[in-house]
DNA sequence: GTCTATAATTTGATAGAC
DNA sequence: GTCTATCAAATTATAGAC
C-alpha cells in the first residue's frame, strides 16, 4: 500500500544502496558497475539485470534519496509545529549527514556534477532541488523573502557540507546550522 | 620576478586551463589525457611530457586557481577599504564566476569529491579552502564570530553555485550575495 | 616537444548457459 | 537471477623514433 509505484526486489534495493554510498563519496563517474556488484555479492552482468543501463540506475538512487529525504522532513503543518521546529529538523537532517556518514548529500554531489552528467540525472537532481525548495518555502510560506532564504538556507547547507568533509572538520555543521536559526529569527 | 617558483611552458600553460574547464564541468574522473590533447592540440602521450602524472596535473590545476582568486581578492588592507567592499569583491567573484563561466568554483567541485580524490590532489583542494577562508577572516577579524561567519559565507556562496547551476537559475548567485552582505552589516 | 606504438587495466554493456 | 564469456571502447602511462 505504498504510495509510488516503483517497487524493487531485495537485491536491486541493495544495489541503489551501495550507489548511494559510492556516488557521494566519488560522484556519479567513479562508480562502476564492478565495484557495484562487488558490493552486494554479485557479478557486474548481473547488476546489469536489475539495472540495465548506469544512466537509469543513476535516476533511481536520487529519487529513492529524495523520497527518503523529504518523509524524515515530514509534511509542513503550521498549525501543529513552529517555524522554527521545521528548520531545526532540516538541519539536523544535515548535521546528521556530515557527522554521522561522514558524506555530502547526494544532491550536493550530483549538483556540482550536473553539467556533465545523462540527462535522467541532472533531471533527477534538479527534481531534487525542487522538492526541498518547495519544502521550506512553504515552512517560510508567510515571509515575503521566502523564495529567496530558502535558497539561502538550502544552499549554506549544502555548501557548508562541502566544507565540512573537505577539512575534515564535522562541527562547522552545528555551527552553522545554529547560525541559520537566528537568521530566520530575526 | 614572479613570487611563485612554478614556472610553467605556454603549453603547459594551455593544458592547465583546459583541465580546470574540464575539471569544473564534470569533476576529476570526468578529465582525460585525451580530452585535454585534443583541446590544446597535440596528443595524449605529449601531455604526459607536460604532466606525467594525473595527480600532479591535478594539483598544479588547484593551486593556479587558488594564487588566481587570492589574487583577485587582493590584500587584506581595512585602512584603506571598508570590511563591506571587500565583501562585495568577494561575492562580485563568485557571481561572475556562475553567471559569465557558467560553472562552479573549482573548489567547490574538487571539495565535493575529496573523498576519493588522489591525496595531491584533495589536499591541494584543503588549502585553497584553507586561505580563502583565512582571507575573510582576517576581512572580518573585529568581529567576535569572524570564524564561524567566515564558514558562513563561504559555505553559501558554495552553495548556492550549485543550486545556481543546477536549477539553471543563474539570478539566485545574485540575490543570496545580496543577502549575505545585509548578514555582515548587522 | 611531439609523435607512433603499445602495454595493462577498466569501463558499460550483451549473449547465452544454467 | 546469476553466471561465464566476450566485446568494443576508453583509461593512465611508458618506450623509443624524430
Amino acid at each position: 500500500m505504498k504510495d509510488d509505484s516503483t517497487d524493487y526486489s531485495a537485491k536491486a534495493i541493495e544495489i541503489l544502496e551501495a550507489a548511494e554510498i559510492r556516488i557521494r563519496r566519488g560522484g556519479f563517474e567513479a562508480v562502476s558497475y564492478r565495484d557495484l556488484a562487488a558490493d552486494v555479492g554479485i557479478k557486474a552482468a548481473s547488476v546489469h539485470y536489475h539495472f540495465p543501463q548506469k544512466a537509469l540506475l543513476g535516476a533511481a538512487v536520487v529519487d529513492r534519496y529524495s523520497d527518503r529525504l523529504l518523509a524524515t522532513l515530514g509534511r509542513v503543518d503550521l498549525t501543529q509545529t513552529t517555524v522554527e521546529a521545521h528548520l531545526q529538523r532540516l538541519c539536523s537532517c544535515y548535521v546528521a549527514v556530515v557527522q554521522h556518514d561522514e558524506m555530502i548529500c547526494l544532491g550536493c554531489m550530483l549538483g556540482a556534477e550536473s553539467k556533465d552528467l545523462p540527462d535522467a540525472v541532472s533531471a533527477a537532481a534538479r527534481r531534487f532541488f525542487k522538492r526541498l525548495l518547495d519544502w521550506l518555502e512553504s515552512v517560510l510560506g508567510d515571509r515575503a523573502d521566502a523564495a529567496t532564504l530558502a535558497v539561502h538556507i538550502i544552499g549554506t547547507l549544502q555548501g557548508t557540507m562541502i566544507l565540512a568533509v573537505t577539512l575534515k572538520r564535522p562541527e562547522l555543521m552545528d555551527e552553522v546550522a545554529e547560525r541559520l536559526k537566528q537568521l530566520v529569527a530575526v
